[in-house]
DNA sequence: TTGACAATCTGACATCGCGTCATTATTATC
DNA sequence: GATAATAATGACGCGATGTCAGATTGTCAA
């Protein structure tokens, strides 16, 4: 019989269970091994359960890293807010929000070079990849278009140079994050401060 | 004329033609599509001959790939040498050497980022991409710090720098060229050139 | 031209991972 | 404890791969 005024919303405690297991041995994998040599079968075994039980929470690999992609998504956004968010001394802020993001891809490195890489193999996660960093380049340039009306940073083609910045992030991630044994992240903030820093507010600091 | 006695070397014919029809083909096909959707059957299916007869020239799509990096390679270096060598005024040659690497990028666009895409699928093409743009690091570190010894360009991790603005390049060149209809060169020439002037030899230009 | 040898191609095969059933087992809820 | 809903399973078909043994083609010497 159909109750309509009670919750139709059943949690399901078990299933919510065995879905944790499965990206924590997705997590585990990743940690060490390339995304190409993820298989339903492997990640599944590690898990107890049965193979086609993995397709009762993914329809396939790719949508796990989707998830993947989501939980980055949150980390990403609260570093780099600062800097965007904008009240306070833009170079220093702008220090502040890179160190914080630098952080976030040191702990999160392996992760974000396996979705990259599982991008390759999927056009769903490839959009949804690509709609991520797009924001990222909107927002940059909007923040930088907004220091630029107060004279702060010079005129310039601000989107490209969005664009520019945020491609180094990404492929400075993957390079020294993205596989243990990881760099040290300390240098590397300071290398990417200093390129953002001259590039947009100029020897200022 | 031909007749110099033992010419081991038999130059077969065919088998050249049949190797560069299917190098051909794998650039049309990947000037429009990505990596991912291509497959030996199809590939072959062009070329008009059956689909084993593929496996005669590569040992799979990735060598395949392999091949077109190794075309790559030449055409980049050459754009890029003149900073490298470094005759002149480097800030002028910086430039005009971006300039040229831009103008490469922006004609093998498509087939570059198909080379990155493989990349995520085998661990050979992978090192193969590796030790190509490693060595992009290292000539460009070497470069900064020539530069640092004459007080041209300030102190700074050198190699840190490099390794960053190389991975701008790369991602920069995907985004922009990568699939057609790509974005106007200049644009991106001028945002590049921006940044890389900036950051090594402060503002200058 | 002919034979014969090597280069080139092919059909057929085994393998592997995927994603989807119908079915069974296990929970959750009354 | 009974009964729905939910979760897990074994078995299947699919598509792409890479590798044969054998057929076909091209080339050269006699």
């Amino acid at each position: 019989m159909s109750q309509a005024p009670t919750k139709p919303v059943t949690k399901l405690r078990k299933s919510d269970q065995t879905k944790r297991a499965i990206v924590n041995a997705a997590r585990e994998f990743l940690w060490n091994k390339p995304f190409r040599e993820l298989t339903v079968r492997e990640l599944m075994s590690v898990t107890g359960t049965s193979r086609p039980a993995f397709y009762q929470y993914f329809s396939d690999l790719h949508r796990l890293m989707e998830h993947l992609l989501d939980e980055l998504k949150n980390e990403i956004m609260v570093a780099a807010a600062p800097w965007f968010e904008g009240v306070g001394e833009p170079v220093e802020l702008l220090s502040r929000s890179l160190e914080d993001f630098v952080q976030v891809c040191y702990e999160q490195g392996p992760f974000i070079r396996a979705i990259i890489e599982a991008c390759s193999m999927d056009s769903k996660l490839e959009s949804a990849w690509d709609n991520f960093i797009t924001g990222f380049d909107i927002a940059v340039c909007q923040r930088i278009q907004q220091d630029q009306a107060v004279g702060l940073i010079p005129p310039m083609g601000a989107m490209q140079v969005a664009i520019s910045l945020n491609r180094m992030d990404v492929g400075v991630t993957v390079k020294n994050f993205g596989r243990v044994p990881r760099s040290e992240p300390t240098a590397v903030a300071e290398s990417l401060k200093r390129i953002w820093t001259l590039t947009l507010y100029g020897p200022t600091a």
